[in-house]
DNA sequence: CCGCTTAAAACAGACTTATC
DNA sequence: GATAAGTCTGTTTTAAGCGG
């Protein structure tokens, strides 16, 4: 029994015959009468009234044919969500680094242009992104790249400008050694570049605030609580009403790439094709 | 030697033709 | 509409080739 052997006899409780489902298929009669010999025999019932002028359903016929229209429909709704290529469904799983100014615009407009699609989304450090990626875990995520690594692709989504970020317009290096660090949660690539370049200062920080909110990081930079380094564009509204100052950073530490990997060798689902298009 | 891909051969069963 | 016999098609099995 197969799908083909559930639309003959579809047809045949249709039409009421035989021979007209037979035309109606392109099939010849004898292979429609022993489709519904077949079924019959499967089930160790007769399904149908034979009669002079054709066929019709007995009780278990019509019982049968009520699933039948049921596996079809769910057959025909499958093919749609894999065979469609116009309109791309399912499930997309991302994950995101913690701060992607972008991120918000990318998936609300992808979202109105295929609502169809679920996207998941989980927030990570590059390194365990990198790591689901890789593992088949995640389809893609925005990571701060550039990343190097044999099985990923990647596509440029923002190179953003570092700033060190105070509430006072004039800034001294040695001054952060009395200032408390706000930073988000372990990891960040901000705070790495941070704690990279107070290392090559030779300053050891007083005290490292760990927030998880970056407005938060920014408002208590505001009331002089602390310093902290963000990518410029966060922080221009604020800067323009001068509740705090931006400082540049040395150039080995203001710039900060992200990009979206994903496995090069994955079958690429029209799902993420759309997505990928959309970025682009 | 193992795992994987490709090519060839064997087989099953789906369909047609012919007939009742 | 049903059945038998023959043809054709597609699938499975087997064997061989190709890196690692």
């Amino acid at each position: 029994m197969d799908l083909r052997s559930l639309t003959i006899f579809q047809t045949v409780a249709r039409l009421g015959s035989v021979s007209a489902a037979a035309r109606e298929l392109n099939y010849v009669q004898s292979n429609v009468t022993m489709h519904i010999k077949q079924l019959e025999e499967k089930f160790e019932t007769p399904l149908f009234y034979r009669h002079q002028r054709g066929m019709t359903l007995n009780t278990e016929g019509r019982k049968m044919l009520e699933y039948v229209d049921g596996i079809l429909r769910d057959v025909a709704e499958l093919k749609h969500l894999f065979l469609d290529n116009d309109t791309p469904s399912g499930t997309l799983k991302l994950g995101t680094v913690e701060i992607v100014s972008k991120l918000p615009t990318i998936l609300a407009g992808y979202y109105e242009k295929y609502p169809n699609v679920d996207v998941s989304l989980q927030a990570d450090v590059t390194e365990a992104l990198i790591k689901k990626v890789v593992e088949h875990e995640l389809d893609g995520a925005f990571v701060s790249g550039p990343v190097k690594h044999a099985l990923l692709a990647q596509q440029l989504i923002a190179e953003e400008e570092l700033v060190l970020v105070s509430s006072s317009p004039s800034f001294d290096i040695a001054s952060v050694a009395k200032m408390p660090i706000l930073v988000s949660n372990e990891g960040c690539g901000y705070r790495a570049r941070l704690a990279l370049w107070l290392k090559e200062e030779g300053i050891e920080p007083k005290r490292i605030m760990e927030f998880n909110i970056i407005e938060t990081i920014l408002q208590s930079v505001a009331l002089g609580l602390g310093i902290t380094v963000v990518p410029k564009e966060t922080v221009t509204r604020m800067m323009e009403q001068d509740k705090v100052y931006c400082h540049e950073l040395p150039q080995q530490y203001a710039s900060n790439t992200t990009v979206f990997i994903y496995r090069k060798d994955a079958f690429i689902t029209n799902t993420l094709a759309s997505f990928l298009q959309y970025m682009d």
